[in-house]
RNA sequence: GUGGAUGUAGCUUAGUCGGUUAAAGCGCCAGUUUGUGGCACUGGAGACCGUGGGUUCGAGUCCCAUCUUCCACCCCA
């Protein structure tokens, strides 16, 4: 296949079979959002570089090899969003929110671009909720943002999944927790692997992380942050996990969880599942009270989280878990001659207006075929239009289901539709009853 | 960026030691039935066998390169 009709690498189209299961999701998304008091930012999908380099980190693999940079026409140098944070905590400051009345609550849902080879649960292009939270440097504001991540989680069925929290401290006390790691780490820096060596030096933190069987040996029995923390971050800490477990939250502390963008302080979390390949994290977050004056803004405090919508389909489909159905048309009019398209026309416009979902044929097709696809779109009732009925004003509605059918007169149709409709929704929430 | 696997109609696949018009099921279109879907039967459309080279009288099949997709590393959501 040549390039015109295929994909670039690392994308993927939601197709209309597909479709409604986003509607669904991002739905639930906004609205459990907005039980907290977050409403929905938009911001471009591309911004200046700096923006990203200020806030994400130059020493990040994200910035350092994962953006799509270019110049525009203007010579400026423009990047797709690689996250959403930094533009929108951008938009905060420029806009003057963070200069209104605090917290501002945001939440997003937007494409994101980074140039990374593609596995399971990883994209060139994928997609994020998350929220910001700016403002409330209080720990139940901690708790609250991650009950939130969880609650949309449980919106959309997913119970089976964990989640993990550490502190990493502020920026006073992480300096002596580096200390710490980067004599222990350097005590056994022969049996490091080549990526921990270099670690070592810029942020030994990641050492933590890697995956590596003797990395992960050594880093098990290395100095662990919670250790070092002052007496802010630890109070602070203790008081997020306490608003945790008030809010009914199960979780398990991870010393070695360490995010890799370089903007976080103090909490941090992940949701993890293990059902969908190696790229396990769906929701990742934390606190960065440096982040907003990092990036030109007034010193105050922020947090959030960004999660994976395509990760989270992953989860949905690999545990089984059933979204709601999509909508099938109420009505399809199967029409037989000019005569009755032009009223199968008119019938459509009015019962449309009336909100039902109604659908002629717009093929030129046969009864047979016009039925064959009454049937395949699930509809719910069907008519036949003929020149007897154009005389008679009286057409058969048929119920597609159980095949049978009732007299109706074309003047009175919608009301008759809504009945029958109302009638078939009613026995199968009878019969969704009778299965309970 | 590194490694492993993969690629034949829209989908799932068959295709022998290299041999003539590349096969099937599902799906799609139409008919059997001139006004009624799901079942059955019949017919039809649809594939430059991922792409480009090479070996050969002859390549879907063998060789090389390249691309895609998938999986893992790295990193992240």
């Amino acid at each position: 296949m040549s390039e015109i009709n295929r994909a670039v690498k690392g994308t993927n189209d939601v197709l209309p079979e597909n479709s409604h299961n986003w509607q669904f999701v991002e739905g639930k998304m906004l609205e459990t959002a907005g039980l907290y008091g977050f409403s929905e930012i938009r911001v471009p999908v591309f911004e200046h570089t700096e923006v990203f380099l200020r806030s994400v980190g130059d020493t990040t693999d994200v910035v350092q090899k994962e953006m799509y940079t270019f110049d525009d026409k203007g010579g400026r140098s423009i990047t797709l969003r690689p996250e959403l944070t930094a533009g929108v905590i951008r938009s905060a400051i420029e806009n003057g929110l963070v200069n209104g009345a605090l917290p501002v609550k945001v939440c997003y849902i937007g494409g994101c671009y980074r140039y990374e080879k593609p596995q399971a649960g990883r994209l060139r292009e994928f997609h994020q909720f998350g929220v910001e939270c700016i403002g409330a440097a209080a720990p139940n504001a901690d708790a609250e943002v991650i009950a939130l991540a969880r609650q949309v989680l449980s919106s959309i069925g997913i119970e089976k999944i964990s989640l993990e929290i550490n502190s990493i401290g502020c920026p006073e006390c992480r300096k002596a927790y580096h200390a710490a790691l980067k004599e222990y780490f350097s005590s056994k820096s022969d049996e490091l692997c080549a990526t921990c060596l270099d670690r070592l030096d810029r942020n030994p933190m990641r050492i933590l992380d890697c995956k590596s069987p003797v990395c992960s040996e050594i880093a098990a029995s290395a100095p662990v942050v919670l250790d070092y923390l002052c007496d802010d971050c630890r109070e602070h800490f203790e008081a997020v996990k306490s608003h945790l477990t008030a809010a009914g939250i199960e979780y398990t502390v991870n010393p070695h969880i360490v995010r890799g963008l370089d903007y976080y302080t103090r909490t941090v979390f992940e949701f993890v599942s293990g059902d969908i390949g190696a790229q396990a994290t769906v929701c990742g977050g934390g606190r960065y009270d440096g982040l907003i004056s990092q990036m030109g803004g007034p010193a105050v405090p922020s947090l959030g989280f960004a999660m994976g919508i395509e990760r989270l389909m992953l989860v949905l489909k690999n545990q089984g878990i059933a979204l709601p159905e999509a909508p099938v048309p109420d009505l399809y009019i199967a029409a037989l001659g000019e005569k009755a398209q032009l009223k199968a026309t008119a019938l459509c416009a009015s019962l449309r207006e009336d909100g039902f979902r109604v659908l002629t044929d717009i093929c030129g097709r046969g009864l047979k075929p016009q039925m064959k696809y009454a049937g395949k779109s699930g509809a719910k009732f069907s008519l036949v239009l003929g020149d007897a009925e154009i005389e008679t004003g009286k057409a058969r509605l048929k119920n597609m289901q159980s095949g049978e059918e009732i007299s109706v007169s074309l003047n009175t149709l919608s009301d008759r539709l809504l009945e029958c409709v109302n009638a078939q929704a009613l026995e199968s929430l009878e019969e969704a009853v009778l299965k309970d």
